[in-house]
DNA sequence: AGGGTTTATGTAACCCGTTACATAAATGTT
DNA sequence: AACATTTATGTAACGGGTTACATAAACCCT
């Protein structure tokens, strides 16, 4: 790889001159330019992004932490950060934390000894101790974490708007897989469903079950609560995932969806669209706040401006088959 | 972030003295070691990795190219790759191509400037001039690509044991949904395919409808070649994203699967479980696949070794609801 | 013509680790 | 005791950009 050192000396100028012939500041004349470009060419020269992070102190690098990539939520999350970094000329790293609180720090350190420029963060565990010693731009994305900017969706509403569709539709006992306590996406969306369902005087806590947002947990806490239960003819899953663990589980009892219970996920992820029957879900415009999570910490690293509001994004009704 | 040379004068020694002691290189007498120890902890010093990547001309970063991380089944191998990399000390960056020439050109610059230690590369449009040009390690994965080391599935035998198992359950009339015709894995699948049927006289060329490998193209070509040839009892899609293409479409057409039409898949990933009916699929070990190459763009960033032999994993029936 | 401004370019310090090389004390060998 | 080897540490160059500062020619204005 040719240096900035080589094109100096073919161009028949000072390195200082290069530098600013590239990055197009301070002044250039017309003709040295030609000849800088000329080198350039001829050498194929590319300026060494390590050396210009170095002095420059920071990097055009976009971190996102998501709990594990195989969840089919994340990879439209990934995409859209991704896609957005890109498109802005950052490049763009992947961590799977696993909730893992010291997975979570030690990326954290990691990316500080390289001068990240910021991360997007989809977590329940980071520390805030952690996160108020390092300093560095973040948000969070599609979960909050106190004291950042968060991108989220209006999962209260959007829980309350389902739980009531399924009411509208003729459910009259409506059971809730539970996703997990410690992330706030998934108690606004149990919260939701409480002041849903808040009225309705069959209501007991056992109508609630927890599947922890995975397709095996809310098919086991399915397969549980309609033996149980078997008045149940409706069910809001908290996420898709276990939205598609619940038709299993209803296929397996030999449950008719929608005629003998209906479902409805959160999220919209494609895979609602795979399963059959399709699965009716609240939709959130996951692109959309990838992309907005992106943009803000861009936003962020280039401006300083760390005093951004939080956005909450409406989620909407998708019928599919699943009810009816 | 204090530096190197902070360290140092709080010790008491030389910036040698600290780097010899960080890295454990030289001699450091105990008793300075313990100095420069306190001195680290009291500063909480972490070195810069971006002057330790300067210096050394290489970067401990490893790319994977995937075309979409949004296509189910690469989020298991990125996955694969990340844990890999992430224990051997790398930090892990996702490069979506969408299969576009410019694209990977473009990040593979980018990443160049970076000093990136090495990419993992599934690809099928990847320019040969660009790769010939580009001095860095580069190992194939799930994909051929010419002059790489490549960590494949055998797509050929594979196929041939899907094609044979449905013949085996009783099948008169298999088609294929192929995948693809740039990509090394689709094409050694259509040839297994064509293989296992060489000697059924029904054969004609219109078995096979290309399905471009995602839910929607399979899904179309399904609905299309079983109105046309409603003797078809099975089907062999070139990978389970199709698969489940082709569930939906039998499901729209009111076949019963298996009953009226068996459907295997290939990969083994995840959302054949979720299917209804599950989806039979010959199962590669994706994230063994993707660890290996991980393993091997380690070994060849750290040894220098570039001459790796290429390798094939065999593919697994697993047997599953949508044939019997 | 004299002074101020704009244009143009070069020199060298700087970012922060790593390491070749120099120096010297401590230890070992015959 | 004389010399070789091992241990210990410091100085300074280096990697490859960026930019503050210095210098000077060209241009403008009154």
């Amino acid at each position: 790889m040719a240096t900035i050192r080589e094109v100096a000396k073919l161009a028949g100028v000072s390195v200082a001159t290069v530098s600013r012939a590239l990055n197009q500041n301070g002044y250039v004349n017309e003709h040295t330019m030609k000849k800088v470009q000329a080198a350039i060419q001829e050498l194929d020269y590319r300026p060494n992004d390590v050396a210009r992070t170095l002095f420059k102190g920071t990097s055009n690098m976009i971190a996102l932490f998501v709990p594990d990539i195989m969840n089919p939520f994340f990879p439209e999350l990934a995409r859209a950060v991704e896609d957005t970094a890109n498109k802005a000329g950052y490049t763009f790293i992947l961590c799977n934390t696993d909730n893992n609180q010291e997975k979570e720090t030690q990326y954290l350190h990691t990316l500080l000894q390289k001068t990240v420029g910021g991360v997007v963060m989809v977590s329940s565990s980071i520390a805030s101790e952690t996160l108020n010693k390092i300093q560095v731009p973040m948000v969070a994305l599609d979960r909050k974490i106190p004291n950042l900017t968060s991108i989220t969706a209006n999962n209260y509403d959007g829980a309350i708007e389902a739980v009531r569709y399924l009411q509208k539709i003729g459910c009259k006992r409506i059971a809730h897989i539970s996703g997990p306590k410690d992330t706030t996406s998934a108690v606004e969306r149990t919260t939701g469903y409480l002041e849903a369902i808040k009225n309705e005087e069959w209501f007991s806590n056992d109508f609630i079950v927890e599947g922890n947002y995975t397709f095996e947990g809310a098919y086991q806490a399915t397969k549980r609560i309609l033996q149980e239960r078997p008045e149940i003819d409706g069910v809001f899953a908290a996420n898709d995932l276990m939205g598609v663990g619940v038709l299993k589980a209803a296929e397996e009892l030999n449950l008719r969806v929608p005629k003998d219970l209906s479902v409805i996920g959160f999220d919209g992820i494609e895979l609602g669209k795979f399963a059959n029957p399709t699965l009716t879900t609240m939709g959130q415009p996951i692109y959309e706040i990838g992309k907005r999570a992106a943009e803000i910490i861009i936003e962020q690293i280039e401006n300083k401006d760390s005093n951004m509001d939080s956005e909450q994004y409406t989620a909407q009704l998708i019928r599919r088959q699943s009810t009816m």
